[in-house]
DNA sequence: TACAGCATTGCGTTTTATGCAACAACTCTG
DNA sequence: CAGAGTTGTTGCATAAAACGCAATGCTGTA
């Protein structure tokens, strides 16, 4: 038989063409004009105007002060920037949290950025090792540690600049990068090979691999990783465990990118 | 002749609906289900349904992994994130720019917060005045800076050490606040008053007045300033100037949430 | 196992969104 | 300066889309 071509669920028409009206504004470097919004969605001017203006009057969209054309509207700031993104994390997060922990018999951690700090704001324990470092609530530095190096794995020598200033970094320990320039060349890496580690940068004997979490494998919303005592994290361990988070991580992603679970 | 009360613009029902759900979603700090949406919106449940579905779609909403209620799903964070907010304000906000720039007959600048520095995206300056320090592009320090406290001040002393870590702050004068409690207590004296002053506490002999652009009232997204050398500016002149600052401040934090110029 | 609550689907009806056409404001062009 | 061509906006009749109702699954519970 054919496999089935007609969705079974109907679509609100003219709810998915101002949607997709918001994300053609949005994704525009440019304002756009009623014109390009009808010929984009092949309909008559009068309702892209009709469409428009809904979403105008909710505040979606807006119009430059004097021109006829749209631009995002303070409704779409406004709203994303109240919720509460690092609750939606943790809940997607904290099963594959759990499975890290258990699997490799040690502590993972979820983490996000605040400012020039990692916040961790999830962790799941092996049942039977004694909590290491990093509890939930608890701020590091981005810029030696695993998770933090992880989370700045985008950004270049100018954006590390503006984050931490011209100067040389605080050195925590005999590990700790302390030049802009180094910690640069350190995120181009972390991009190529997904994940990043910490060589016992910011607390001494302690090991810990993080790999970034990212929306649409593009921007970066989080970080998740696996910390333990150098004694028991040898570096024969990195590709492993490397690995496996880098694929939590991965998957994490995908989820929060809105995969669908296709039967 | 009594007042038009219908609205002569025709609005999209299902779009409206559409756009309703997603605020409430966003604004909740709960995942929302099917049956509140329903409620909220005084329709059948299967209307809700579909419309849900086709957010979700969309990736506007999603569900928590098992969970069958939504939550605000990945296209809110990447539209919002990708697109330029701070050519936007640009866009907006230079008309006044200049407006204040000649009204005083000093420079007039536009600030957004990057990081812990605040960059200046755009100036206006008085045709015949010699240009003064804060050109467009510039990073300065959010703690000592006119521009920087008008960002910074919603923010409460936890955040302040989140941002800026436990230890004094580097002094750039003599006036330079270096404790996070003096900063703290002076971010909270500018929300009262609506407007933040430079007492020459980066750069020697320059005074300036700034106040935060909010978007509805609440969030700051960006600020305006005047800025000159003490001896053009000097302290009786405040009052005038920051009253004029603020009034400008607040019509671009009108416009930008989308007031609407009716005739 | 049966029931209760919720999500999901089918279907006929009615609302509603749509395209057409006309109008207005404005720009470009000859 | 005038006329032709855009582009934004409103009115209206029709066609289609969205809606509510009711029936069907699905899941968890007494």
């Amino acid at each position: 038989m054919p496999p089935r071509k007609s969705p079974q669920v109907p679509f609100i028409q003219s709810l998915d063409r101002g949607l997709t009206i918001l994300r053609s504004v949005a994704l525009s470097p440019q304002p756009v004009s009623l014109g390009e919004i009808a010929d984009l969605l092949d309909i008559d001017r009068s309702s892209a105007f009709r469409l428009a203006h809904t979403l105008r009057r909710r505040g979606f969209l807006a119009c430059p002060p004097g021109r006829k054309d749209y631009v995002l509207g303070s409704s779409m700031w406004t709203l994303s920037h109240q919720y509460d993104w690092s609750n939606m994390l943790v809940k997607v997060a904290h099963p594959e949290l759990k499975l890290l922990a258990t699997q490799i018999n040690e502590t993972a951690h979820l983490a996000i950025r605040e400012g020039k700090n990692a916040l961790f704001i999830d962790s799941a324990h092996a049942t039977h090792v004694i909590a290491v470092a990093g509890q939930t609530g608890e701020l590091v530095p981005l810029y030696c540690t695993a998770h933090g190096k992880a989370l700045l794995a985008d950004a270049d020598e100018r954006e590390l600049r503006a984050q931490f200033g011209a100067g040389p970094l605080q050195k925590y320990t005999k590990n700790t990068i302390t030049s802009i320039k180094a910690l640069a060349k350190e995120c181009d890496q972390i991009k190529q090979r997904g994940f990043a580690t910490d060589e016992s940068e910011y607390g001494s004997e302690m090991r810990c691999v993080a790999a970034p979490i990212r929306l649409g494998n593009e921007l970066i919303v989080g970080s998740i990783g696996i910390s333990a005592p150098a004694l028991r994290f040898g570096r024969e361990l990195y590709p492993d465990y490397a690995a496996k988070v880098c694929q939590v991580a991965d998957r994490i992603g995908q989820y929060l990118s809105g995969a669908e679970t296709k039967p």
